[in-house]
DNA sequence: GTCTATATGTAGATAGAC
DNA sequence: GTCTATCTACATATAGAC
């Protein structure tokens, strides 16, 4: 068809894929900034405007990525278990499913460490509602959920995790690890260095307060 | 003097007892209100609308009890800490230090399952500083602290506690675990008792995850 | 001390020019 | 898509009558 011949002959795509390329910077920006606000403060302490002034661009802005901060903030939380997923992609799975678990708690603890870990939200705001409705995020949960518990189960038959424990008992145990707030009250008491702290915090998560 | 003949002879004293007594019941109910609103959604998600309604008096009137909602809160953060203080006085201190360790965290995870427990404030709530700067507060959770933490080190002499484990470690985690969220979660799944969520995160906080 | 009514600040969200 | 300016709702806190 001669139609073809008008269009521009030379990088008809690249311009358009540097384009999105400039929104998905932008909109990624958006989300390191949430992701890290929502670490430090949590979902209802957290306004729009200060995401907008850490990302350096207007409220209005802001709400032609996003519809609502609800949706601001679930899209952090999809990112955060995205890099949970692409974690677990790079373990070595033919390691012992009790050291693939410990590895997994011991990532989490760094993830949190570092600022970068949103705290669950409760039960009734209005970010779990929507979270629960958010496909990406609920299909994420599901997958690291069944990845996770293959090992639990596993480790248990092996006999190297306590056999008595409902897996979901140990699943949600090691969730909430993730977001434990000691490793955030032994950071302020200024006393250990991070590998300190996710030590002792590994330690009492997997061997107990109980001595050995 | 004759003066005191106009005093009306019967029952002064009593009256004014009475009104007393009216005034600190009105409060224990704001508090009362408080505390489970606390457990229930965390301080910034409360309003003060809520507790008088709960209360069922008028907002101004919460006003005249309390001067702000961070004292309403701190209130309630108080006499939370008085209850675990008189949970304290009531054990038997010839129990050994480990079992009593434990009945501590069982009694907090019963108050958390019975909707009393307000979780603890974000570092940078506005409430944490007006829980810094309140005596009683900080009196009390200094008693506890000091009483726990000698039951910690005595239970680490004899080899019960993991004596690796800075004592401070061991603290942080008992405080952490009373406001876990794995209780919650395990409550959510609807398949396990009170009993039984209290026994699995015992089973985990003191035994670990692994086998023994 | 309790109430109704209101002041005041601030949050999420939007309008409309460019 | 970005901005400034604004709307709207609601939360903390107060005023003032009784």
């Amino acid at each position: 068809m001669v139609s073809t011949a008008l269009k521009p002959p030379t990088e008809p795509a690249p311009k358009r894929s540097f384009r999105q390329q400039m929104h998905l910077a932008r909109e990624d920006a958006i989300v390191s900034a949430v992701n890290r606000l929502l670490a430090e403060k949590g979902f209802e302490s957290m306004t729009v405007d200060e995401v907008a002034a850490e990302v350096g661009i207007a409220k209005a802005s802001l709400y032609k990525h996003f519809p609502s901060k609800e949706d601001l903030a679930a899209a952090a939380m999809v990112r955060v278990m995205q890099r949970a997923q692409a974690f677990l992609d790079g373990l070595d799975k033919n390691r012992p499913p009790l050291q693939l678990l410990r590895e997994v708690a011991r990532w989490t603890m760094e993830v949190q460490l570092a600022g970068e870990m949103p705290s669950l939200p409760s039960e009734n705001s209005s970010l779990r509602a929507a979270l629960t409705t958010n496909k990406a995020y609920v299909d994420g949960l599901m997958d690291v959920s069944d990845r996770l518990g293959a090992w639990i189960t596993a480790a248990q038959s092996e006999g190297s995790i306590n056999p008595d424990l409902p897996p979901i008992a140990v699943l949600y145990t090691l969730y909430a690890r993730a977001c434990d707030p000691v490793l955030g009250f032994l950071k302020g008491s200024g006393q250990y260095s991070n590998e300190q702290i996710i030590e002792m915090v590994l330690s009492t998560c997997f061997d107990g307060l109980k001595a050995r």
